[in-house]
DNA sequence: TGTACATCAGTGAACGCGCGTTCACTGATGTAC
DNA sequence: TGTACATCAGTGAACGCGCGTTCACTGATGTAC
């Protein structure tokens, strides 16, 4: 319903969906400008009617990835909400989740560029930055009452470490890494009870 | 003193060390086979009597970053322990010191290159899952006695995270983010005293 | 001690390929009258 | 209601460049006799 939108314009949502799949599986060198208009069903001359450049289209991809996940951790974390878990609990699960260490490419854009970002453009360097922020925003709000707001940051980079720490090693391993971290996320986070 | 080596071997040491330079600074993809020669003072024609292919040099490159790194740490945390701070107070602020945040070039190699070794071939992803590996086992080592070795897995995926978030964020907000998973990591895993 | 030859380490030109970017052109849709 | 024209969205060929890899060749060092 909500398609009010013109024949380019749907385009163009089709581009920066196929590249913020595409960004997050091969990371930000990975996938080029033709590759990604075959995707979204066009040829690759028509690019430069939609995007400045290349950095501009890894600029939406990067928001649109984080947009995208973001709903799925919302979404996931509701469910496991209304089954009477903690916030901060269904936080870590859902972002911590097994199914993430193989589908990268619908996971947390930080988690899949983390290394990389430091080496692009001037742009994509700073829309990385605020991909960070909004993540780290995004734990502080979920940290169960009594703790230090400023652990938010700490949490952040356990939980995108981990993720992949846990990718890179894979099968068993990754596995057993990822349930370390959340377990010692999730004890050491607990809520007021102790304080 | 060491210098039983031939010329050949002379050379090919100094391709491998600026190629574990290069990776750090750049990422894999970040360099190529042509200008680590130069930079070695050699012609690219020659880099196939050293290495089948570029994918060997990224992996012996790997563990000469890796080495390199761990002999800088082991130094740090030496000069650290002599002042009398604890081993793992050490290591956690030799790894997470502020002059990381610029030198990825000297700095750890799991760090440098995490979110981009799932996108790499066999033999580079080999050799990376070793170099977590280490990583690791080199963490579990400067754990204070009293701490759950299982913990170790968590403090690395931690520091490496932190790392990363740190030197995408940059200046003041990276140290800050560095400062903060410094404190929180050596307050939570002090040694035996309180128990 | 000297000469002839083999081996070693490296050179530099070339090949093939992929990629970001440009551009003249086309077919479909919308607008003017 | 129909015709003429303009605009829009996309096509596909081409360009320039960088990169991994190959290969015939060279100059220096080592070995045989």
């Amino acid at each position: 319903m909500t398609t009010n939108l013109t024949k380019k314009e749907q385009s163009h949502e089709r581009i920066v969906d196929v590249a913020a799949r595409a960004i997050r599986r091969a990371g930000y060198r990975g996938v080029g400008v033709a590759d990604i208009m075959k995707e979204a069903g066009l040829t690759h001359g028509g690019f430069y009617a939609h995007f400045a450049s290349r950095d501009a289209l890894l600029v939406e991809a990067m928001q649109q990835a984080s947009r995208d996940n973001q709903a799925a951790l919302s979404a996931s974390m509701a469910r496991r909400m209304s089954k009477g878990d903690s916030r901060f609990s269904s936080l870590v699960w859902s972002y911590l989740h097994d199914t993430h260490l193989e589908r990268a490419e619908h996971g947390c854009v930080v988690a899949a560029l983390a290394s990389e970002m430091t080496r692009q453009g001037d742009a994509v360097q700073h829309e990385a930055r605020r991909r960070v922020n909004y993540l780290v925003e995004f734990v502080r709000s979920a940290l169960p009452e009594g703790v230090d707001p400023e652990q938010a940051e700490v949490i952040t980079a356990t939980m995108v470490g981990a993720l992949q720490l846990a990718r890179t090693l894979g099968g068993k391993a990754g596995r057993a890494l990822l349930a370390q971290t959340r377990e010692a996320l999730i004890q050491k986070h607990q809520p007021v009870s102790v304080r």
